[in-house]
DNA sequence: CATGAATGAGTGTTCATTCAT
DNA sequence: GATGAATGAACACTCATTCAT
């Protein structure tokens, strides 16, 4: 029987997420301290450990929370049932979203979360079955579509599901150095890609 | 008047260099500490100190040649002249790195090096400004094949530009994840995407 | 909103400074480490980080403490109005302190401030300030005696106080050398020296 | 059989004696590393430690050689027999010194010498002996005068000499904080003390 | 004899975490 | 539950000294 209800402990868990989101993106996972997160937050160091288990716990989190957002997008767009349907609502979902600016922030701590998975397990793991499964329903599609000779034949679709994949992280990068980096004059180019290369008529 | 010789040196430094590749590969440029890099040189702290200024100086030494690798590959297949040979320089050069197992460790820092730029002023400006030079070289490139209807018309030069970049810079983070992901495979698709995106017929 | 008063913190530095003391005046500033203080004050190294800014602040509070000091017995005893009966304050709160046996720790680390001063800009300016205020001072006390021919003619009253404060800083050194020195038998020929240098009748 | 000369081994502990006078009287013994040394002397770090055995056994020699340079100034001025014109020799003999540029730099180690003999026992020694043996025979001779009636009665002989040995101490630290202190006008000063206090008529 | 590259114990300092209040 | 003072292992780096050449 807890004495706190559970939405309140949520609650404070999000603050601490929240101030270490912005503690983060302005310095990195091992630039920024606890007492930076502390600060930012307005709690105490004895606080924050009761939501807490450490700052392990804090990155973690930080990082499943990437993953997931970008889990939920893949497969939001892969439900619409067809290819071309499905990779239209992908760019379209990814790109809303690279041009949020209350995501901004988030946005910065992606780069860190690839960089800081190659050497912690706990990450890779659930990056890399994450996306061997998201790259497996879509190239299902994929090859379904290429039996039908609407995608161009003669290539994996696994490979070219992690094109894609490649467009959409290549694209999270450069945004990441420069931040003005016309959006929609890529997403015409995806556009032109996916049209000539997936879709074929 | 020094008693060894600038080679010496420079061997000494790149024996540095390459035991700090080793640990930065296997835990991270924060989770290594000095240490680590005396251990896996062999040599002292002292011996260090010697040659490197730094931990801060072999971080950035290290991304100074991520940086500059990837902007020799860039450069050499620009400098083939036109776009069609360009282009298959490019990715000829670039996948043969990436088969190169003597060069995994050394790829696992890219990602890494594209992190720690997000909060190091001095490589996100090497990064920056050497990534608007290529892509304003390729742009030029692509804008003259475009007029001459060698290039799908309609989108920005510069965009294809970035949705080049980001199609290499995808694959080595997915292979950093998955080091047997099948390059092939990859390429042939690159080559398609090539076929039809940028020299159409 | 700090959990322990003002007063606490002031005790724990107050702590530190001590053990401070009592390191300092064992082995010297600079052959006193850290951890020297840390075992001395029973504190952790983290502790005394919470109080002073570091090994240097430590040393300068120290060196600033004892410029007060003796800026102090100048400033109390010039506070008395006559030559006469200040230089007898002064002679007497001076030797006053060099007998107090609580104080001895303190005194040796008098020597060193002066040692120290020699490449220490900061300490070097507060000290050469405070002696040149302290000098003017009493100068002007001693060129009006010396005008109503109550201190011997024909001298420099800069010249005066500068003996004065030799014959106070020479014996702090001679009895840092020689704990033991005889107070009483000093004081008897300063006075001596007053009376027949400073106030002839 | 040593291989080179004793004047050849001399000379070399000179420069090597001479180049930490100039580091030393720069930064002091302790911020002074024996790369300082090294640089300043043009000898190699091996080179040197075949001259000196080690950084002490450098400071201890500059502490003896300013310990004999003032203990000769003091034999020197006891030897020319009775108190009057030994006085006039010594203070003569001091601030001759005290004047000479040539001597600026040596005359800074003083003072850290002072310092550092209160935690060597070495230098303690050396100087606690050495100015017992002084002052007693100065000691002696102001008793012979003062039973003459030619020093100042009721006053110990020691504290006598104390004092005069506290006033050229103490005008070396002036000199060391304010090295334009008037010279002249301090001598003037002393010259009055000697003639009112040492020796009266 | 001279060299200077190499050593490694030791430095001042930080920071994730704990626990008495 | 909350606080923030305290902890102490770990960090990047220095420097007196040695010894192979």
């Amino acid at each position: 029987m807890p004495k706190v209800s559970a939405e309140y402990r949520e609650q404070r868990r999000r603050e601490i997420l929240d101030a270490a989101v912005v503690c983060f993106a302005r310095s990195g996972f091992h630039q920024t301290s606890m007492q930076d997160i502390v600060a930012e937050s307005g709690l105490s160091p004895g606080a924050i450990y009761r939501y807490v288990s450490g700052k392990d716990e804090i990155v973690q989190a930080i990082a499943d929370e990437r993953h997931a957002h970008e889990a939920g997008l893949l497969d939001a767009a892969l439900a619409t049932g067809d290819l071309r349907t499905g990779l239209h609502a992908l760019t379209r979902s990814y790109f809303d979203w690279l041009r949020d600016p209350e995501e901004r922030l988030r946005r910065r701590l992606e780069v860190q979360v690839w960089a800081e998975s190659l050497h912690d397990e706990r990450m890779a793991a659930t990056i890399t079955r994450g996306g061997a499964d998201a790259r497996a329903a879509w190239s299902r599609l994929i090859a379904d579509e290429q039996r039908r000779g609407n995608v161009v034949a003669g290539v994996e679709p696994e490979a070219v599901a992690r094109l894609m994949l490649a467009v959409l992280q290549g694209f999270i990068l450069q945004q990441s150095w420069e931040p003005d980096a016309d959006i929609d004059a890529y997403v015409a180019v995806v556009d032109a890609l996916v049209d000539r290369l997936f879709v074929t008529s």
